[in-house]
RNA sequence: GGAGAGGUUCCCGAGUGGUCAAAGGGAACAGACUGUAAAUCUGUCGGCGAAGCCUUCGGAGGUUCAAAUCCUCCUCUCUCCA
């Protein structure tokens, strides 16, 4: 691949590159010396699930890794402890040496799933800052200014709210920034609300006489709802561990306006591919259409083609036709008669007996079909029974 | 160190002795309509087999027949002055 193809290539689905044309440079420069770029990207082993949101900068990972470069996975054992605060503020208590074992552990078996493993280099911040004394960390303090941070949208943002701002949180774009000094970083990659701390890495690395890394920033991804960047938090987020069914499921909740987008940004789909169904979607197709080659596109990706196809199957029979799921959990009970509200709580199809009065009461609950609404009915327990709450919600109940 | 303002349910936020499981909004959930989309309308939104009772308004005590509300101590946050 020539250089332009390749930096054609690694600008697609990204938001911003600072500065571009140093891109090119360590490219050309890679290619004649035959020296891998180093492209780091980091990440805290907290140890929450790892959802498409964040592997779009690690699909961009991949990509540099398919042109034959390096990527090095920090694990931010020392900033998990500040909590980033370009997102929210909240001081996070301190990680054991273990709990970061094996919360990094579970986070590498995710990120693998689109990471070549042969190409990929894992270094955890303690090798670095374990050892730093207080002149150190003095040292790499004095780096930066108070103004700096204020002008920074989200701490002055916080700071002009009243919001609560700990002194330690600054360190997070400090720590993060030398980072990419220890690992001698050629590219670092993040969201675009990554930014600040992007660029305190190149700051750092001039002040140390190193080469400044190119950053790379790719667009957030909206979480399922449409409206809040994936996380979390607000729990719209399509995680890498989530179950084919799943993924599939929650690909075909998100508004219509999230198509192309997560097409862009959660797929492979080149640029022509996405004109198409841009295309498609203008003409006045029906966008059911285009979300389910979404929706199958994306579980494709992680549980292979057929997975994708069996999926898109599976949700017609269940949705567009009303069949039932094949996978239905049983449970099996000794009973001749059951409480409705006990029913539905024994098998998890509801929290609490509140819930599962509400659900009846509001004609959500049916057996065998048959819409029940009588919270006082007992149910008989002869022959096998379907249960079903609300539209995904399904349970077999067999006699023991 | 001084002065002031605050901490309420998933989030924001009202509530200053009983009528408070706590207004309003958001989120969420369910129903209708659909395409597990959007918009709209309706309903629900601490727990208990539902009677009443139990737990919940930063924490611990106290006053009172009765406390989110009053008192004491503690704790955390913000603002202003050093």
């Amino acid at each position: 691949m020539t250089i332009e193809e390749q930096v054609k290539l690694l600008k697609q689905s990204v938001e911003e590159i600072v500065p571009e044309d140093k891109l090119i440079e360590k490219l050309k420069k890679a290619e004649k010396t035959g020296k891998p770029l180093r492209i780091k990207y980091g990440i805290d082993p907290t140890g929450s699930d790892v959802h498409i949101g964040h592997l779009v900068p690690i699909r961009k990972m991949r990509q540099f890794q398919d042109l034959g470069h390096t990527g090095v996975i920090i694990i931010g054992d020392f900033t998990a402890q500040i909590g980033d605060p370009t997102g929210k503020n909240e001081t996070r208590p301190p990680l054991t040496a273990e709990q970061v074992k094996i919360n990094s552990e579970k986070y590498m078996e995710q990120l693998y799933t689109v990471l070549d493993k042969d190409k990929t280099e894992v270094r955890y911040q303690s090798e670095w800052f374990g050892g730093m004394t207080m002149a150190d960390v003095i040292k790499l303090m004095g780096k930066f200014t108070l103004a700096q941070f204020l002008a920074h949208d989200t701490f002055r943002k916080r700071y002009e709210n009243g919001l609560p701002l700990g002194m330690h949180e600054i360190m997070y774009p400090i720590l993060q920034g030398y980072d990419s000094v220890a690992v001698e970083a050629d590219i670092e990659l993040g969201a675009t609300e990554q930014k600040f701390n992007l660029l305190a890495g190149r700051d750092m690395q001039r002040y140390f006489g190193q080469e400044e890394q190119v950053a790379i920033m790719s667009p957030i991804l909206l979480g399922t709802d449409g409206v809040n960047k994936m996380g979390k938090s607000l729990n719209n987020y399509i995680a890498v561990f989530d179950t084919p069914k799943d993924k599939y499921g929650k690909v075909m909740s998100i508004p219509d306006n999230l198509i192309t987008n997560y097409f862009n940004y959660a797929t492979n789909y080149t640029p022509q591919e996405i004109k198409e169904i841009e295309k498609r979607l203008a003409s006045g197709e029906n966008p059911k259409n285009m979300k389910q080659e979404l929706a199958r596109a994306i579980v494709s990706i992680y549980h292979g083609q057929e997975a994708g196809l069996a999926e898109e199957k599976a949700f017609n029979e269940v949705f567009a036709k009303g069949k039932l799921p094949d996978d239905i959990p049983e449970f099996a009970f000794a009973e001749d008669k059951l409480w409705i509200v006990k029913l539905l709580t024994d098998t998890e199809l509801c929290k609490t007996n509140g819930e599962a009065k509400r659900m009846l009461k509001q004609n959500a609950v049916s057996i065998n079909g048959d819409k029940i609404n009588n919270p006082d009915l007992e149910v008989e327990l002869g022959q096998e029974i379907i249960v079903k709450v609300g539209k995904r919600r399904f349970a077999k109940i067999i006699k023991k």
